[in-house]
DNA sequence: TGCACAATAT
DNA sequence: AATATTGTGC
């Protein structure tokens, strides 16, 4: 009893066959305009039409353990009063970087800076108690997770605890003052699914177009405790050298070191800028 | 205007 | 949860 082959199956196949308007085109650019400026090439904004820069999107910024060490660094530097956006940013000189990023990020530290104070006023926490979850573990485990990322670099003792008060003398550093530091550029991570393409070429990869571009930090989900992993990618820079001046890409990571923490032992990792706490 | 900051959106 | 965007007041 099976129905038999119809005779028109071809003809409504057909008819609901997508219309050309809604095929997506054969011939598209692997390199996306996210994935372009993530790597600062220069024909990828354009392809078969140059868009106005004004109207393309800036992709996700990642914030890497090295990111944000460069950020707590520069608040500490400039203490809580000159601590803005703006201020941090230029101390920061990531290329890339923009307000709006550090705002962003500003604003959910301070926020953890708030919840520790709260803590350490009953538990005696420091930065490590709280992130370490070893101990007591009174923090929510959302909490927890936040952490991981801001206490992967110690919390400069003076943030905690202090209302408004006269900053110790450290008034300014010009951003010329740290020009002969490795300009770093910000990781960026592409807003959807984008192509697996990146995502398994992460390392080995050289651009199709440009030089290579080797920069550690793409999108990598949830640092595993085992860190290095992720230096790890950043290491792979190392084995296939980026000759230096790449003429519009050049993206390093300057302190691998910052990743160790509490878990490292009392090793003093030296800051970016100097702090004379050292 | 531009900025900081908090609130809200993705 | 992590960033981005938006709204508000200065």
């Amino acid at each position: 009893m099976r129905e038999e082959e119809e005779p028109n199956w071809f003809a409504r196949w057909e008819e609901q066959l997508p219309s050309p308007e809604e095929l997506t085109p054969l011939s598209q650019t692997l390199i996306t305009p996210d994935l372009a400026i993530a790597f600062d090439i220069p024909g990828g904004g354009g392809g078969a039409g140059e868009e106005p820069a004004r109207t393309l999107k800036r992709p996700r910024l990642v914030w890497t353990p090295q990111l944000h060490k460069r950020f707590v660094d520069a608040v500490a530097h400039l203490g809580i009063k000159n601590a803005v956006p703006k201020t941090i940013m230029q101390l920061m000189s990531v290329d890339g970087l923009t307000r709006e990023n550090v705002a962003s990020h500003l604003q959910k530290y301070r926020l953890y800076l708030k919840r520790m104070q709260g803590l350490s006023s009953s538990a005696g926490g420091t930065a490590g108690s709280a992130a370490g979850g070893g101990a007591g573990g009174p923090i929510s485990a959302a909490d927890a997770a936040t952490d991981q990322l801001f206490a992967s670099g110690p919390v400069p003792h003076h943030f905690l605890g202090r209302g408004p008060g006269p900053e110790p003398f450290m008034p300014f550093v010009p951003v010329a003052a740290l020009q002969h530091h490795q300009q770093i550029t910000a990781a960026v991570q592409q807003q959807h699914q984008q192509q697996y393409y990146q995502q398994r070429h992460m390392g080995h990869f050289g651009s199709p177009t440009t030089g290579g571009y080797d920069h550690g930090f793409l999108a990598r989900t949830v640092p595993q405790p085992g860190m290095h992993r992720m230096v790890g990618s950043a290491a792979v820079g190392l084995v296939s050298p980026p000759p230096p001046p790449a003429p519009s890409a050049a993206s390093y990571v300057d302190d691998l070191e910052s990743g160790s923490r509490g878990g490292g032992g009392g090793r003093r990792v030296l800051t970016l800028f100097p702090t004379g706490e050292d």
